[in-house]
DNA sequence: GTCTATAAGCAGATAGAC
DNA sequence: GTCTATCTGCTTATAGAC
């Protein structure tokens, strides 16, 4: 409509573009460090532009942090029950595997910003309600969540807390050695007496 | 030595009451709502106290904080490896029936406060060794750590997330349920092909 | 459209009155 | 010894100049 000079790229284009890098650097930023310790500032001087820009765009700190964690929501892949274990297993892969940054900004926060623990928490019940699904017997739920704890505390101790004894290893040990405690857990039968009593 | 009429409790004993009951009051918004969030007048105002004494017992936050978490480290019990599973459940026990404030004050802020992760990280590095001391094979320090993350999760999952599926579950039952598990990784054989290769 | 300047609020910490 | 009043610094957020 008008006479501009065509630029390689149109002012809505070089926004979005701007915007995509301020949210990288914030999901960075997120996950390095969590919600309450990110400031604006450090997003904006990371990503190289003016704070008030940050703000401009996405409005305020909170608008920020849901568009940096929105993205992850991750599917356990259906199926019959014969071949939970094994999906199971493939879940541990992609969870050891590279992490999205959008996923580790989110898990960073879970336990102190309280949205960000609803979302956790939605998260997870939603996997469990899955895994439930394919279990038999009454303790299905119980042991649907003892799987994704366990799943859980590997990728926390992986990923958030890097302990060493999980930070390097190959995810296919890990999920070898996980199998038959996933069996267990999945379909084994409950044995009494865990008191002594 | 003087001439006082000896009052029931004496300046020092009152001065040590107040300071403990700030102390507790303190562990429990530092597990709340974690070391960002909680501040010196919010725990001033739950202890019934002014702000500025609180300043100046502690002298800072950070040494607050690190006085509320201080006395929670906690010791597997040791033994021989025939009996790791046992003192294993045992420790599940523990862990999911009623948690030292103090040690929830730690793991709220575990992913967010430098300080905190260590502390955390050195705790679990030291349970970790213990365990795998006791695991036979080559695969032990990965087994112990895979034994430490379930029961991290499933602590993580009852206590600060408060999932429904744990919550309010006995522990026996959760003792029970994981039995089988902690056997398979604590004396199972690794079986290979965990990627389908 | 982008940035400068600044407002407004809240935190931790301090100095000094009582 | 305890509290009042305040300082200093840092944050998010806004208003307005360029």
């Amino acid at each position: 409509m008008e006479e501009a000079a065509t630029p390689r790229l149109t002012r809505s284009q070089r926004r979005r573009r701007t915007e995509e890098r301020i949210l990288a650097r914030a999901r960075e930023l997120f996950a390095e460090s969590g919600y309450e310790r990110t400031t604006i500032r450090a997003v904006a001087a990371r990503a190289g532009v003016d704070p008030a820009l940050v703000m401009q765009y996405f409005g305020a700190k909170d608008e920020l942090f849901r568009r940096a964690v929105a993205v992850s929501t991750e599917e356990v892949a259906d199926g019959g029950p014969e071949r939970l274990v094994e999906r199971l297993l493939a879940a541990v892969g992609v969870k050891l595997g590279e992490q999205p940054p959008s996923s580790l900004a989110l898990l960073r926060s879970m336990l102190t910003h309280p949205e960000a623990t609803e979302h956790v928490r939605t998260s997870i019940s939603g996997q469990l309600a899955h895994i439930q699904a394919t279990i038999p017997g009454e303790d299905a739920e119980l042991r649907a969540a003892l799987i994704v704890a366990t799943l859980f505390g590997v990728t926390l101790g992986r990923h958030l807390l890097d302990l060493d004894a999980l930070r390097d290893v190959p995810p296919e040990r890990i999920a070898a050695l996980l199998r038959p405690a996933f069996t267990a857990l999945a379909e084994g039968q409950a044995t009494s007496d865990a008191t002594g009593r």
